[in-house]
DNA sequence: AGTCTCACG
DNA sequence: ACGTACGTGAGACTC
């Protein structure tokens, strides 16, 4: 870990501080001004809360500099200091001294110049550096290691620049900064630059030249005479305004880095400034501070672990018919394809804990071992225990009777901040440390991907800790979980999922391998084709796939205008392409080959690779612990990205199928379940009212924000509502909407602000909502469930806003989530106890994929509906789509 | 390992 | 003046 430093730039914190300030009557009851002193506090303070600097240095200016005396014009615009922020200087001072940090002044130098040599010297001891400043100039600094926390107006808001940034930005590298100043000029410092040379063409000069150097001494080979006469004209002015505005970097300084350490505790310190100033909502936050307990380091778990054979476990676990027993299986591999445990681990309390080697080639477990397993009345403890059922599964033996699961309750208590693995549960909620799974190559493994060898003391050590662990863990998380709220959540919905999502896996999808292979030979002859017509048109190979070089063939071989870049170079999304189509035939060749490419190697390849004779059946893994909002989510494969919205991409939908002629797909989605939800947290009456009558609600949408009786609304207007409609759900942003209808942003602002006047209770929920979750500190869904965003309170604008974004979307995202899960118990439940032959195959977010015997088809249909529609009581109706067929992309 | 692009809700 | 839509996962390419 890299020692932090933090320098900052004492003089523009202080101004920033008293100008942000100013309006706000902050002073003592003798009458002191004090809040430039606040606000340097504040800001000095919530640096030290959200960055963690191990060193903390202020650098000032001392006096007249070198640059005035070489430049009498220098800072000529600057208007003397207000008494107000004069009289409040030496309390700023105090409060460094106090802090124990060094300020730092040289005389004849700027505090630019004191940061610079500062910086230089830290990171080139190793340290990680950030200056903050409000001065441009230090954007010279920018380096490997060092970064600018470049303050916006106010105190609020800090950009943190870096050479990345800066090149993205404008363009440029930090020493091409100083030159891009010295040339455009900056009225701040009154520098006046070279007249009729602005951000453009200065800009341009440095890319072509590199350096001011460079363009002094090639003159004559600017292309453009009017700038070449101005150059030459302001040669002498300009080099010497470089120099006033580079920053100096060799200077000797008073103090070290390693003298900046900033102090262990300074709280108690502060106590006697805070009081003279009346400060005392800092005194109330400072104060409790001082009595907060250190937090104890975790200690490491060394579980005694008994070897026992298979004859061993029934007394092993005699008597634990109350509380649960944790169990880990160690295993080689486990997926839906092949599973090998090695052995495993049990903990029946803290002190008891036993290991149950397997053998290697066996093909079912041990009888003890199977029935305890499959005992529902024996109570078990897990992390992960979904993964344990497929390992289990691999033997034939059923695990039931989870009754909690630590990576479910992890998922829970965790609210999107942090890993759900074991090892940080087991730390965070038991303070204790699970050493990690290291190989002989010092490679990371995880009990389920153990090297082959470990099978004995090792395999069974890594295990007994784990359970250990487990048990540790388990009545301090169950507490917890039931203090949040989200117990209901949890035992409700979250446990009973986890063995329904067991169940759909394992009954898995089947395809059609020979409309894959169909597909497969249309696309490759297709894709062969495309190429051949894609490299004639550009007069050469190149390899389609790469950004890389389709944008070197797109933007230099065929000159075709740039229409957006990316970090590393041209932009060619299909949006660039799309803008291109017209200029040049090869455009649109590339855009289909991009499409069936993206058809052919994610889709048609991956399933035809996972189907497997006989069954042909696809397994996917639904994650249950993965999203921020609450959603599932599906891998290996991804069954939730399926093709469907082009006609093309639904022919891949076809491949689905059902297990025979007598068995049929039946498909149930939520009818704006995202919108009904707003409407219900929002309390909206007229939202309400609009799905209580069960109007198409982009139609009434338009009707409102364009102030028209919903039949003239045009099939147009009612896309544009729609667009605003998603654009609330998503955090709602003029410029993001108006990317997504594309109308200009201004209309966009327009649609936005009539949309807000009509819906004037989702207007204030939504701002309620904001200050809400600045103070708490996260968000909630209808089931309780969190979603922590300490970003609500950041000082850089983009990620205060995405913050804010997040706390709009994810109370509907992740209600709608908590809305289906339940949906899914319910239906599971009730398909169950009916007898229905049908098996729940998918979740897509919104909808259910069954599976039936056709003469059931009808009651299986009413199920789901009505078990959907009634999952949960809002103030709107829930309603639901039913429809079936005989594959999964024509169902009616 | 990171970037770009694109599939879904 | 910042610079964006929210939530995912996967394949291909590049370093």
């Amino acid at each position: 870990m890299k020692k932090k430093m933090f320098i900052i730039d004492g003089h523009s914190l202080a101004h920033r501080a008293y100008h942000a300030l100013k309006q706000r009557e902050f002073q003592t009851s003798g009458g002191l001004p004090t809040g430039a002193v606040y606000g340097v506090v504040m800001m000095i303070m919530r640096l030290i809360e959200d960055e963690h600097p191990d060193y903390l240095v202020v650098a000032e200016d001392v006096g007249k500099t070198f640059r005035h005396e070489a430049y009498t014009d220098y800072k000529g615009t600057r208007k003397p200091m207000d008494d107000d922020l004069r009289i409040q200087l030496p309390y700023i001072k105090e409060f460094y001294e106090r802090l124990g940090v060094p300020v730092v002044g040289l005389e004849g130098y700027e505090a630019d110049d004191v940061i610079g040599s500062m910086a230089c010297q830290a990171q080139k001891q190793g340290f990680q550096v950030c200056v903050v400043t409000g001065d441009k100039d230090s954007f010279q600094l920018a380096a490997d290691g060092v970064c600018i926390y470049y303050t916006l107006r106010g105190i609020t808001d800090l950009v943190k620049v870096d050479p990345a940034y800066l090149q993205e930005k404008y363009g440029l590298t930090p020493a091409q900064w100083r030159d891009y100043k010295a040339l455009r000029g900056d009225p701040a410092d009154n520098i006046p630059g070279v007249p009729g040379i602005g951000e453009k063409t200065a800009v341009s000069l440095l890319q072509e030249f590199n350096s001011l150097a460079e363009i002094l001494t090639r003159v004559e080979e600017i292309g453009n005479p009017k700038v070449r006469d101005l150059i030459k004209t302001h040669r002498e002015a300009v080099k010497q305004w470089a120099e006033l505005v580079t920053i100096k970097c060799d200077l000797k300084l008073p103090v070290s880095p390693e003298d900046c350490r900033l102090p262990e505790s300074y709280e108690e310190r502060l106590v006697p400034l805070f009081e003279k100033l009346e400060f005392r909502s800092l005194l109330r936050k400072i104060l409790p501070a001082k009595a907060e307990t250190r937090v104890e380091v975790g200690e490491a778990l060394r579980p005694e672990v008994k070897m026992i054979d298979a004859e061993a476990l029934p007394a092993f676990l005699e008597g634990s018919a109350e509380t649960p027993v944790a169990l880990q299986f160690l295993a080689t591999t486990v997926n839906w394809e092949s599973g090998q445990a090695v052995g495993v681990a049990f903990s029946k309390s803290p002190a008891e804990h036993c290991y149950l080697p397997l053998a290697p080639e066996a093909e079912s477990l041990p009888a003890p071992l199977v029935r305890w397993l499959t005992d529902a009345q024996a109570p078990k403890l897990c992390h992960d225990g979904k993964t344990q059922m497929i390992l289990a599964d691999h033997y034939r033996a059923r695990l039931e009777g989870l009754h909690f699961d630590a990576m479910l309750g992890a998922y829970l208590l965790s609210g999107g901040q942090g890993s759900v693995d074991l090892e940080r549960a087991a730390a965070v909620f038991g303070k204790v440390e699970i050493p990690d799974l290291v190989d002989e190559k010092g490679k990371k493994k995880t009990v389920y991907t153990l090297p082959a060898a470990w099978a004995g003391e090792a395999a069974a050590t890594a295990g007994a800790q784990r359970t250990a662990a487990l048990v540790k863990i388990y009545p301090l998380m169950a507490e917890r979980i039931k203090a949040e709220g989200v117990a209901d959540l949890f035992y409700q919905v979250e446990m009973p999922l986890l063995s329904i999502l067991f169940a759909m896996e394992k009954t898995g999808v089947k395809v059609s391998p020979e409309h894959l292979h169909s597909l497969k030979e249309k696309y490759t002859r297709k894709l062969a084709q495309l190429e051949t017509e894609i490299y004639a048109l550009a007069g050469e190979e190149f390899n389609i796939s790469s950004p890389k070089q389709l944008g070197t063939i797109l933007f230099e071989r065929l000159g075709l205008p740039v229409q957006k870049k990316t970090k590393t170079g041209y932009s060619t999304d299909a949006e660039v392409l799309e803008a291109l189509a017209d200029r040049h035939p090869l455009v649109q060749k590339v855009l289909e080959h991009r499409g069936l490419m993206k058809l052919n190697s994610t889709y048609v390849e991956a399933l035809l690779t996972l189907a497997k004779p006989p069954a042909y059946r696809i397994h996917t893994t639904f994650n249950q612990a993965v999203t921020a909002t609450g959603r599932l989510s599906s891998t290996d494969p991804n069954l939730q990205n399926i093709p469907v919205r082009m006609v093309e991409g639904k022919e891949i939908r076809r491949c689905f199928i059902p297990e025979n002629r007598e068995r049929v797909f039946l498909s149930a989605d939520y009818s704006q379940i995202e919108l009904r939800i707003m409407a219900h947290l929002a309390g909206d009456e007229k939202l309400i009212a609009a799905f209580h009558a069960e109007e198409d609600i982009h139609r009434r949408t338009a009707a409102e924000i364009f102030n028209l009786p919903p039949e003239l609304v045009s099939e147009e207007l009612r896309d544009r509502a729609k667009a605003v409609n998603f654009g609330i759900i998503y955090g709602i942003s003029g410029f993001g909407l108006s990317k997504g209808t594309g109308v200009t942003r201004k209309e966009a602002e327009a649609f936005i602000e009539a949309y807000f006047r009509k819906y004037e209770g989702v207007k204030s929920y939504l701002e309620g909502l904001i200050a809400r979750a600045r103070e708490d500190g996260y968000v909630t869904t209808i089931m309780n469930r969190r979603r922590y965003l300490p970003d609500l309170t950041s000082r850089n604008f983009q990620r205060r806003s995405f913050a804010e974004r997040m706390a709009r979307n994810t109370p509907i995202q992740g209600s709608a989530a908590d809305l289906i899960k339940l949906a899914m118990v319910r239906v599971y439940a009730r398909l169950q106890r009916e007898k229905i032959p049908a098996a729940l195959l998918l979740q897509v977010h919104d909808e259910l994929l069954v599976e039936v015997d056709m003469e059931a088809l009808p009651a299986a249909a009413q199920v789901l509906r009505e078990e959907m529609e009634k999952a949960y009581e809002l103030k709107v109706p829930l309603r639901v789509d039913v429809k079936s067929g005989e594959n999964w992309g024509d169902l009616t």
